[in-house]
RNA sequence: CGGAGUGUAGCUCAGCCAGGUAGAGCACCGCCUUCGGGAGGCGGGGGCCGGAGGUCCGAAUCCUCUCACUCCGACCA
């Protein structure tokens, strides 16, 4: 992508009403744009890695059996009142008519509507376990939304749905999701803590929540230090170390050695539930079972922040000069900058690499604009890709570009073919 | 929903207390000079001072109402 035909607008000047590092980076950065109270529009930079970010769940979702759905965003009330939860839900859901007077409402969550989708085709135990999730936009009415797209009303939500026939295979599809989850954290470059939690509204027994360590996030847990030292613990042991809520933490009860207890704020990521058979029940979606006798299908509820994200991997990782996106959640792996774009020698030469990693497949977004070059230079770190090329007609003329690393700033002196080998490396 | 603030140029803000021609820096447009880390000169465009009402000869400034946004708290799958 030439930095001359994309829609980036950055800014010098961190907006006013900006007070946490991922809201102003994402604002200066041209990622987001403000609507109105916590609601934001996504620039092609953050939409982006929003799509980066929903291919890496999506693939861990796949893997591990769950089908991809698209439920729509208004949902008829009536499903509401057969859950019962069309009183309890409250301010937070928004609600309106449509023209004949029929009342909708946009989709807060999707329970009422994916159990009715399961009810209609699912009519056998033979069928069981059914996962199924989507990537779609949930709107909450929130009382004090803030920090950006932290705690915004209307956000990208992955959700998912599972059905089972019993409580034991339902808590293995549970612990199924539980891991993927991890596996797609990690992925994105952040380190997530599994956190006993309660389950709030939605009720039921088993319910963690996945947090993202960082002094601006919104909840405050207490968890065993060996949870961050994998040198130390092995993975069962990891999992098995004590993290919690605040709400679910007991100072006289708690069995962690008080050296190892740790108290941290962090960024709910994610969150996973089960709830048995609430909704199955309250909506009569019952399948025949293999005694011949009707059953209410066991559920869980899976949710991911997809916007949130994106905040709290930049709350997690960025410097004073900007972003510092890991490499799998990058909205470009390399920015190629033209130093002296005005210089035909230069221009040619960074035109040239341009056309080679792109063609070798590298996601490349070229600044060939006639920038001053700290303007430029300055931009790209503020964009923050893992890489930065730079050609400029000094060291053009020695034969060899810079190749800097953003996240360390070492710089390495390559010929273009060097860069493309490099860079090439899987 | 309680408390505290802020609305003046695209952005960051001054001006308001003490009423009297609408301001600065950056950004933007033009020309020139520059060019290895947010350049310099000259010229230029851009404002219903959030909105409505009121006081006054006169309101960005004082008063009333209202809308929007932000922060703290409560709330929150």
């Amino acid at each position: 992508m030439r930095l001359s035909a994309y829609f980036l607008p950055t800014l010098k000047e961190a907006p006013a009403e900006a007070t946490i590092a991922s809201h102003r980076l994402m604002l200066r950065a041209g990622l987001i744009v403000q609507t109105a109270s916590g609601i934001y529009s996504w620039l092609p930079l953050g939409l982006n890695v929003l799509s980066k970010i929903t291919r890496i769940i999506e693939e861990e979702q796949e893997a591990i059996g769950a089908n991809k759905i698209l439920m729509t965003t208004i949902q008829p009330v009536e499903l509401w009142r057969e859950s019962g939860r069309d009183n309890s839900y409250g301010e937070e859901m928004l609600r309106f008519k449509d023209r004949r007077g029929h009342e909708l409402l946009y989709s807060p969550t999707n329970e009422e509507q994916v159990t009715d989708i399961f009810r209609r085709f699912v009519k056998s135990y033979r069928q069981l376990p059914q996962m199924l999730f989507q990537v779609h936009w949930k709107f909450r009415d929130e009382m004090r939304p803030r920090f950006g797209i932290m705690r915004g009303r209307e956000f990208l939500m992955k959700d998912g749905y599972s059905f089972d026939l019993d409580l034991e295979s339902a808590k293995k599809t549970y612990k199924k999701i539980f891991d993927a989850y991890l596996t797609t954290f990690r992925r994105m470059g952040l380190v997530p803590i599994p956190v006993r939690a309660d389950s709030g509204a939605i009720g039921g027994d088993m319910s963690h929540e996945f947090q993202i360590l960082a002094e601006t996030g919104e909840s405050v847990l207490f968890y065993d230090a060996l949870l961050l030292e994998p040198s130390l613990a092995s993975a069962a042991e990891r999992a098995a170390a004590y993290a919690v809520s605040q709400e679910k933490h007991n100072p006289y009860t708690c069995s962690v050695p008080p050296n190892r207890l740790r108290q941290s704020r962090g960024i709910e990521v994610g969150h996973v539930f089960y709830f048995g058979t609430k909704y199955t029940r309250a909506m009569n979606a019952s399948i025949m079972g293999p005694e011949g006798t009707p059953i209410y299908p066991e559920m869980g509820s899976y949710g991911i922040g997809v916007t949130r994200l994106v905040g709290a991997i930049i709350e997690a990782s960025h410097d004073e000069k900007g972003i510092v996106w890991p490499e799998a959640v990058a909205p470009f792996r390399v920015g190629l900058v033209s130093l002296h774009a005005e210089e035909a020698a230069c221009a040619e030469a960074s035109t040239d690499l341009y056309t080679k990693l792109s063609n070798a497949g590298i996601e490349v977004l070229y600044d060939d604009r006639e920038e001053r070059m700290g303007v430029k230079l300055s931009d790209m770190d503020l964009i923050g890709l893992p890489w930065q090329v730079l050609v400029g007609p000094k060291k053009l003329a020695a034969g060899v570009v810079e190749l800097k690393n953003r996240k360390t700033g070492e710089v390495q002196e390559l010929s273009q073919e060097g860069v493309l080998n490099f860079l090439g490396r899987p």
